[in-house]
DNA sequence: GTCTATATGACGATAGAC
DNA sequence: GTCTATCGTCATATAGAC
């Protein structure tokens, strides 16, 4: 029973802080492997091309965003609570994976975006279950408003200071979910 | 009393076409050039560097959203409904320069991020007149999720199905702007 | 498995003709 | 003002040693 390789993981967490940090042109095979230290070579074993180190990523993302779906649809607090909470930067494994496709996406990458697409049906899917579709959109457009907001600073500066001001938000939309439901 | 050169705008509007459509990466100088009808060598004239010519998409957006700004004040139905509506994509001058200068914003350029940053202090603002501080936070955030939602499909296939989809997303989003008003 | 070359091809920018 | 030609740099990817 072998055990998942350890470079490999290396590489693709190095790939991702890479897109986070400093974006995706800046997220060249050179500092990918870099930063995970290894040799381009060395890199280029485990993936034998950029697409496939995308590939990857998308696999975790999906992965990751499986779990998230499960735990919204078990959260005490409900669906839509849990959803705004969970839209906010908390640098959770799925936030990384999140933030580093949002930026192959905005380069037009049509796979990631059709991933994307397929994660937000279901998050719409559950809200929907609790209260009604209509206001479902609602909450998912507020969500997807502050992850929008986390995004556009990324490894930005002042980023503490910034991700604290939009932790304060979260209690003005919580308070408008809460009308909302009604 | 010399009119502004025809040349420069045909060049800025081929920037912006393509960072739409095609995204940062791929809106090289070459590209641009091609699509606006001249030689790179002409584009240089005009704008002597890429940084040039991005600054000139940044002045375009300031003082089209500065427009957008003074409509909102005004806006018969609101400023709150007013900003829900005109977040959504419909391929106005504004919105153009928008999701260009989002795709420049992703890969990381610090003066963009901070030219919207300015432009969305404005809207909460303005929004905070009329619902309140808190409110105007949670109709800032659907608007920033709509806008997002818009952003991220960009030049993809199928954009006319999912443009009218969000669409009618919007009346959804007025419905709930009403129930946060009182 | 991981490394050091190196090939190949873009991109941004400059020089100088017209 | 707009063009062609070209340079320097950097990115992806390949070949082959260890």
């Amino acid at each position: 029973m072998p055990r998942k390789p350890i470079a490999r993981d290396a590489v693709l967490d190095a790939f991702e802080a890479l897109l986070i940090e400093v974006g995706e042109r800046a997220a060249t095979l050179d500092a990918v492997a870099k930063r995970a230290g290894v040799s381009k070579g060395g890199l280029l074993y485990h993936f034998p091309n950029k697409e496939a180190m995308i590939s990857s990523l998308l696999e975790r993302m999906d992965g990751l965003a499986a779990l998230d779906i499960e735990a919204m649809k078990a959260a005490p607090e409900g669906a839509a609570a849990f959803f705004i909470k969970s839209s906010l930067w908390a640098d959770t494994p799925l936030d990384r994976v999140f933030v580093a496709a949002t930026r192959l996406a905005e380069v037009a990458h049509e796979e990631t975006r059709r991933r994307f697409a397929g994660i937000q049906q279901q998050w719409l899917d559950v809200l929907a279950e609790e209260v009604g579709p209509e206001m479902a959109k609602a909450v998912r457009y507020m969500g997807d408003g502050l992850y929008f907001n986390a995004m556009l600073e990324g490894g930005a500066g002042d980023t503490e200071v910034k991700a604290s001001a939009r932790s304060a938000d979260v209690g003005a939309l919580l308070a408008a979910v809460e009308r909302l439901r009604t």
